[in-house]
DNA sequence: TTGAAAGCGCTAACAA
DNA sequence: TTGTTAGCGCTTTCAA
């Protein structure tokens, strides 16, 4: 390789790095002679001397399947690989499958076989995160992590949950409704806690029947839905803690013949074009934009140490279609 | 390290290896000084030598979001996840953009990064086989891909999506039932292709229009249903060419007043528990071993050179549940 | 059975 | 601005 171009391998290696301080006439060589001999670094031997490993590793902590299918990871997945890609950075994927699994990632990222962590740990026990913080690696997490406040040092991105469940509800209220239910999400994540309180922060006097549990499934969302007909059959709003969730629920209102929004105003969270514009009527939902969030997570990690990396969480906008 | 165990470098790697040819003595002393020093080798240093990567590419080409959330891939990957684990490989995740990111691939496959790759490629005309074909590494294919038989020289895993759609068409007609129609998966990609084919297998005869056209999700599932029940209203069965399909026919039977199983069959794929259990009546439906075939996948890939690698096409059974 | 020594392909410090 | 050199941490001959 620097035989062909004619110069040392320092010069090549600078080339390739793209460091300034190289006569172009020699760069342009260097150039040519890569192109001719599909010439690719060895990352082994560069990450061997430079000690980084421009790898990062996507843990994806959750015994059930179900969650990886959900639309959700998918995108943000996909905005991670897209930062990752754009900058060169091999995207490590571990998946846990319980607890035994646990401690063999914490071995893993302790391992230093990765620059950094993407962490998504969804249920308010897991102990992954404790384990993480222990083994010392950069580390962002997808989703404010269920812990303390100040428990756990590393960063997250999540977008404003709270916030856009309290628009949600605002904008049920502005249209007059009065009788204003919430479908819960599965508790044991921070974000479907948060969209409750949300719920609660426009609502504080709604009645417990007003609010039926789901666990951000469409079935789920049937469930609560023909529970909270069943407990305030003349209910004329739902806020429902996803898409997901409130499809299910337009099913259970068309089944018991409930016009909606007419007779019902549905509201659901996320956003999943999939789901919210091809129910009927299409889902007036809260946008957050997942694979911005995938995408913020990477940038921010191969950004640490540069700056002091607080968490991030994005605002959320309310989107009208149809169903409220 | 070695110092701490008190022998050469090269004991220390002997041991760590596996390498017979140590005395147990000594052996059990490295032993010792790895598990107090928490000593973990160094991949890239192990690699430069080696020249091989214990790393593995996981190459998803899929424009759609959706199709990374159904729950076939997250099974298969958890496979794959499992069986590299076990074998201490990294799984590199590579999520392709549209075309242009086919090149990005084909270059980071031909660079050796990684010891070979795992290829989900679901539609007929993509070019991504060929590109990898090209770039020399060990690959095996998930779900036969889409090309003239012969071309792609690797191997391929996937199951009996032919004769497991006659074993469900069989059984329909065992039933008694004689107008049974069949909704189609996307017909871009071999699954729904071979599906189809076993269906006119066991019925040569059955018009065109006791065919309708889905594309592996429940809103296709239910369209396609209306078609049918517009066309053939006294259709008394129906093989759909997934799960989540069926849950969309189910649906719209359960509208139009059709009662399942008696007035009409339905008949399913894939058996995804979340689905043909959840929904009502449960699924009768083929089952297809998801997970292993990801594992599998894994297995062939890591042996090839050990043996000839011959494409795998894995049993299916059908299950019979309440809807037919 | 064990150790000494070479060297994998690269980058980074230093010298020119 | 460029080249020379040392060395990253491991495995693998080869010799003892």
């Amino acid at each position: 390789m620097a035989a062909r171009a004619g110069v040392s391998r320092a010069t090549v290696s600078r080339v390739v790095n793209g460091d300034a301080g190289v006569r172009e006439v020699l760069a342009e060589k260097v150039r040519k002679a890569v192109d001719e001999l599909g010439y690719v670094p060895n990352r082994a031997a560069r990450s061997l001397v430079t000690r980084r490993h421009d790898a990062v590793a996507v843990v994806i902590a959750e015994p059930e399947t179900r969650v990886f299918a959900d639309p959700f990871f998918a995108l943000q997945l996909r905005g991670i690989s897209k930062e990752l890609t754009s900058r060169d950075v091999q995207l490590v994927l571990l998946l846990t499958e319980g607890r035994d699994d646990h401690e063999r990632v914490g071995r893993y990222l302790s391992g230093g076989h990765v620059d950094g962590a993407l962490v998504f740990s969804l249920h308010l026990d897991d102990p992954l995160p404790g384990i993480i913080q222990g083994a010392g690696v950069p580390t962002v997490f997808g989703g404010r992590p269920g812990w303390p406040e100040g428990t756990v040092t590393s960063p997250y991105v999540d977008c404003d949950n709270r916030g856009g469940a309290r628009d949600a509800v605002r904008h049920l209220v502005s249209l007059g409704r009065t009788r204003i239910a919430h479908i819960t999400g599965e508790l044991d994540q921070t974000s479907a806690v948060d969209r409750l309180d949300g719920f609660r922060d426009v609502l504080p006097d709604a009645g417990e029947r007003f609010v039926a549990r789901g666990d951000f499934t469409p079935a789920g969302g049937e469930r609560a839905m023909r529970e909270l007909l069943d407990r305030v059959p003349d209910i004329d709003a739902v806020f429902a803690a996803n898409d997901l969730t409130a499809s299910g629920a337009l099913r259970v209102l068309r089944e018991r013949g409930r016009r909606v929004p007419e007779d019902v105003a549905v509201v659901g969270f996320d956003d999943m074009l999939a789901v919210a514009e091809q129910v009927d009527p299409p889902l007036t939902t809260v946008r957050q934009d997942i694979e911005e969030m995938g995408r913020l997570m990477a940038r921010m990690l191969l950004a640490k140490g540069e700056l002091p990396a607080e968490s991030v969480v994005l605002p959320t906008k309310l989107v009208r279609r149809g169903s409220a």
